[in-house]
DNA sequence: TTCTACACGTGACGC
DNA sequence: TGCGTCACGTGTAGA
């Protein structure tokens, strides 16, 4: 490469603007003070280098950011994890286990009368009872043993039925379940599409509830 | 600064290693191929300063990291909202509502005999009735106005009393909320700190739910 | 060609 | 002193 005279600062430059000392150097067996042409952009260059370093620098302290969001991570999926657990605890308790919170521990006193459901069970009464009210209403009364999972098999049998409980009753002691209400039954739910005759209903609640 | 011969080299070096040119300069009057002390130095820093950047440009997809910890903490804390208010709507749906899910749209065929909570409710026989089992426990059943918030009140009171149900039925329809069972009273709970007669326990019963 | 980005060798400075 | 780091001015390759 080859430099014109208007490359060279031929004035007696020592010493540049910032105190440092300007090089002497040979170039065509010359020894002149000589200014590179990018000098001034290669100095902006470093500037902008060292002030993106900076920056840099500033956005370090988010390291903290990260851990913090690591940590705040974590407490949410433990959140998460407690409070799906405590849903499906009182989502089981709720249609499966108690009526009422607190309340299981003790044995019921022998000389309560433990209502009429007590009756029923002794005696061996458990079963469907039905009654129609209207074209699509039924009256029912349903006792089965109170074990875990007979309540929501019985829902489920219901629903895949199609029959809907309406404004029902349930009592529940240590051993049986008590349902009575009101329950809808829509219309062409049967295998041949035909209404459903009471004995059908009876019948299909029947097997749903002596389902093992 | 001085440089003692050793800094100098001597040899027509015209070319470094690296095919770069080596620097010709002039140092007391004197013209010599010289290298730098450190040299090397600065070789192997700038090695490690640019290996540094390299790694840090490795790192540099992590931003998608960032991002989607962000996303993934939004979802997070949308779970976790989701969940509270579902289980505070199962909370108070449990302890205050309905006794089965999917049941209370309709109202109740009026020639359904509705259990004897309907004839208790309307002849007004609202209230507290008690029977002693033995010193601690007592046989309870009481009949309220099924209100919102009635049920969870009468919790909280009898909690606050020291009044704790075993074993309890719970019968609920449209206006007529009915809880019978077992109740264990702790002692020294009353105001005198003796034992509570069972009149006594009977009035503070009488009290919150006549609460409004 | 000019312009930009980069690596180089170097002197200065602090420990 | 010696060692590591930095800013500087420069040459040059690529656009």
């Amino acid at each position: 490469m080859e430099y014109g005279v208007e490359d060279w600062l031929c004035g007696d430059i020592e010493e540049s603007e910032n105190g440092r000392m300007g090089r002497k150097r040979e170039y065509n067996d010359e020894i002149r003070e000589y200014k590179s042409k990018n000098l001034e952009t290669e100095r902006r260059r470093r500037e902008k280098l060292s002030t993106r370093l900076l920056m840099l620098r500033s956005l370090m302290n988010k390291a903290t950011i990260i851990d913090d969001a690591t940590t705040y991570i974590k407490e949410l999926q433990s959140k998460v994890e407690s409070l799906t657990q405590e849903l499906h605890q009182m989502e089981a308790t709720y249609s499966d286990e108690k009526t009422v919170k607190n309340v299981d521990e003790v044995e019921v006193a022998e000389d309560i009368n433990k209502w009429e459901i007590q009756a029923y069970y002794s005696l061996n009464l458990r079963g469907v009872r039905l009654a129609q009210i209207d074209t699509n209403k039924l009256w029912v009364k349903i006792i089965i043993e109170n074990k875990r999972g007979s309540f929501k098999k019985l829902m489920e049998g219901m629903n895949i039925l199609g029959f809907e409980l309406l404004d029902t009753n349930l009592i529940k002691t240590k051993g049986a379940l008590f349902i009575e209400g009101c329950m809808q039954v829509t219309l062409g739910k049967g295998a041949d599409g035909e209404r459903l005759s009471v004995h059908q209903i009876k019948k299909y609640l029947q097997d749903i509830i002596s389902e093992k």
